[in-house]
DNA sequence: TTTTGAGTTGTTCGA
DNA sequence: GTCGAACAACTCAAA
């Protein structure tokens, strides 16, 4: 038996199943450090919010629930991660540092610096295919979707007997001081996503189990905002509380056992919803431009508003367009955002309030637990038409007619603006329509217990459409 | 090199 | 109410 100690980084592998990091350092040594390093660097940066930092400590505390009840614990510091390695190798005389891959341009200069002073060993994990690995027949990454994600299913998927299991004993030394894990200040933990590795894995296999299961009707229930359709499992894959291998090995059995070509088909559009996770990590590892500029400088002029009081009434919730608002306060409230509102919410601060993206796209993760770097960013320039495989500058998501096809009676507007609670169906979508009869009705009263709208989108389409067009012309 | 088919998520207009 | 075309031509990927 070998009589080595290793560093097992953590840093958004917060799980001990299906772990290549963990399971490599438990290969090589017989003691290992669970580290995980409060990094000034990323908690102090204006990408970061309160939220997601208190399901991060949450994690935190579960994960090192899990390791003491396998006789370990976890190991917490902070300060600038080279330095606190360097300081845990030098207590313990570990002999090397085994780290999950993170590819964002932050994590690979940081793992630059690191391994130019320590041993670190880097693993996948992050994604099921890492980047890069998927190229086009030239060599070159794949900037469209749809052939991406072709090579991405052609390529070797795990089955259930490879996936690693947790490890039953984990060995730390004695000796070592640690932090007392942070907890979030109670207004900001979100209490809709209870973190941990047992709590991701429930919600797994809730979502994929049995021939009901809401994956087979993930296709059409995942745009209902209104609706519990979605997986809402974004915030454990942010944090690694569940594998991408494990989630994705999962979609494709339930493809396998669908019980209808109906069923399938949802399976499917969940299956790809994943792949276009790896797709936005690969552009952002080929083109880290895209964090701070338009992936396509074609639209480098467009002359944006930027007006602070509309950006202002965006995030708060109030422009006056329900969808919007409901949207923006299920945000802030609850950390989280329906996939269809987020596009909703997001065209409408670009396309209607001609506001630079780059101001959403950092509001988004500040209050967002699964504010991921890659895909956020990539969702924003989807929506700006300035992105890989965008939305054509012309496709402008009309908030009204996006409200009554996917909320038609007002559920996911109601729940998170009280102040529409009584106003009737008809009126829910444009309540500034409402008669005087029936704003004193519902008691919502246009102006006083709700905003009229900051902008008319018929005008604001065309506004948009005319600056793009000469921004590109 | 040239050609060909295809491309997340939409809206509006007019028949 | 429903349906197809236009939006505006563009870029990508592969043969």
């Amino acid at each position: 038996m070998s009589k080595r100690t290793a560093i097992w980084w953590i840093r958004r592998d917060l799980r001990l199943r299906e772990n290549q990091a963990l399971h490599a350092a438990l290969d090589h040594a017989n003691k290992i450090i669970p580290l995980f390093i409060l990094d000034s660097g990323l908690l102090d940066s204006p990408y970061v919010g309160p939220k997601r930092v208190s399901f991060l400590f949450d994690g935190l505390q579960k994960l090192d629930h899990e390791l003491r009840q396998r006789g370990g614990q976890l190991i917490v510091r902070s300060g600038n991660p080279a330095h606190e390695l360097s300081a845990v190798v030098q207590e313990t005389a570990a002999d090397v540092i085994f780290a999950e891959e993170d590819f964002s341009p932050y994590a690979r200069r940081r793992d630059g610096h690191v391994s130019q002073l320590l041993p670190l060993m880097l693993l996948p994990g992050l994604v099921v295919h890492p980047p890069g690995l998927i190229r086009k027949k030239n060599g070159g990454p794949y900037t469209v979707f749809t052939p991406f994600s072709k090579v991405w299913k052609a390529l070797p998927l795990p089955q259930q007997g490879d996936l690693l299991p947790a490890p039953g004993h984990i060995d730390v030394p004695h000796d070592l001081t640690s932090l007392t894990i942070p907890q979030g200040e109670s207004d900001t933990i979100p209490h809709n996503f209870p973190a941990g590795e047992s709590e991701a894995r429930r919600r797994l296999s809730q979502f994929v189990s049995g021939p009901e299961a809401a994956v087979y009707s993930y296709a059409q229930s995942r745009n209902t905002p209104g609706v519990n359709g979605t997986s809402q499992l974004s915030p454990y894959l942010r944090f690694g509380m569940i594998s991408a291998r494990e989630t994705a090995e999962a979609a494709v059995r339930a493809i396998d056992n669908a019980p209808s070509g109906a069923a399938r088909d949802g399976a499917e559009v969940w299956l790809n919803e994943l792949i276009w996770r790896e797709f936005y990590v690969n552009i952002l590892y080929h083109f880290p431009h895209v964090r701070g500029a338009n992936y396509n400088p074609k639209y480098d002029n467009v002359q944006w508003i930027n007006d602070s009081k509309q950006l202002r009434a965006w995030q708060e919730g109030r422009t006056g367009y329900p969808i919007v608002d409901a949207a923006m306060r299920q945000l802030v409230q609850s950390g989280w955002m329906h996939n269809r509102t987020r596009m909703i919410s997001a065209s409408f601060l670009v396309k209607d309030l001609l506001i630079d993206w780059r101001l959403g796209e950092q509001w988004f993760m500040q209050h967002l637990i699964d504010g991921d770097p890659a895909a956020n960013n990539g969702g924003w320039q989807w929506t700006a038409g300035t992105g890989t495989d965008a939305a054509p500058y012309f496709r402008i998501f009309n908030p009204i007619t996006q409200s009554k096809k996917f909320d038609s009676r007002g559920i996911y507007i109601r729940r998170w603006l009280p102040e529409l609670g009584n106003v009737p169906d008809k009126n829910i979508h444009e309540p500034w329509l409402m008669s005087r009869e029936d704003q004193i009705k519902s008691g919502c009263i246009i102006g006083r217990d709700y905003p009229a709208p900051i902008v008319e989108h018929a005008a604001a389409r065309e506004r948009t459409l005319s600056v793009y067009k000469s921004a590109t012309g």
